[in-house]
DNA sequence: CTACCTTTGTTGTATAAACAACAGTTGTAG
DNA sequence: CTACAACTGTTGTTTATACAACAAAGGTAG
């Protein structure tokens, strides 16, 4: 749907404006889609977020640094939302040997298991995009949003 | 700059886990740097996004459902984000004589005037995207985000 | 007129985000 | 060895978000 009719509005000064909003109008719309369906997990999207981080490098555990330098959202807290998910038995922390400071995070079993669940969930999603665009388009956007962030 | 590297992470399942993921990031990035703007001038980037639309409908007042539908966000609460407004003395309420169950909502001289020192301020941000993108990539990130939400 | 449904906003509450101050650990320069 | 700076996490506080329950006004059917 085109950005006018969702947001009511009538025009924008220009189309470089007219994309800061899509940008940041599409992307809310992606995650709230995406926080609808986690919810039923009890999952937020950051917490998502955080685990498939840890199965992304796991068996190989990261600290909190690691985990934030790769997160979509700027950090809150990786410490608060590390400690729900260390509630909910998802993830493991333990002081490094090596060095006392850092914490070594990875993810459980039940953890891995809970993404496995959720992966087809996902999926589906995911193969709507595929009939919006087509493959190419996707990497067009890709190439457009990296320039646009250079 | 490649979300490869923004994110640290060496691959994507393909190009629309890497589009989707790029659209968040990049929406989260944009508002990161309006807001970090905006804070100067004690707005956050909802409050800021409340004074544009009633702008756009100057002088003609608006209720807060109208307002709810030209947000970006979903609403969280337009109730109290207008509230903080009027406390600021950018916008005034006032009952609908019509039907009372209804509030006017209308931007004052101050807001007006608030926003008229924020254009050039955004202004700064808007030409920087203007150096990354040529007119015509920035019209085709716009269809082509049009046409994912379709 | 009365009962009931819809529209429009408000308020309460639990959770998360933003930001800054703090604390323990490590490395290093003298 | 000591002092100091940098690194890594934690905690406190304020503000915003999500969601649901509620309330008041208006519209409608009998």
């Amino acid at each position: 749907m085109k950005l006018e009719e969702e947001l009511k509005q009538t025009r924008f000064k220009d189309e470089y404006q007219r994309a800061m909003l899509n940008i940041i109008f599409t992307g809310n719309w992606l995650e709230v889609g995406a926080s609808h369906v986690l919810k039923q997990y009890d999952l937020s999207s950051q917490q998502f977020n955080v685990l498939r981080i840890l199965r992304g490098s796991y068996p190989k555990p990261l600290n909190l640094l690691d985990i934030q330098e790769r997160m979509m959202d700027r950090m809150s807290n990786a410490t608060r939302l590390v400690e729900k998910l260390r509630q909910k038995a998802l993830l493991t922390r333990k002081q490094c040997d090596a060095n006392r400071r850092k914490v070594e995070i990875e993810i459980t079993e039940k953890g891995l298991a809970l993404l496995k669940e959720l992966d087809p969930v996902m999926e589906k999603n995911h193969r709507e995009l595929t009939k919006k665009l087509t493959k190419d388009e996707a990497m067009i956007l890709n190439e457009l949003l990296d320039k646009l962030r250079d």
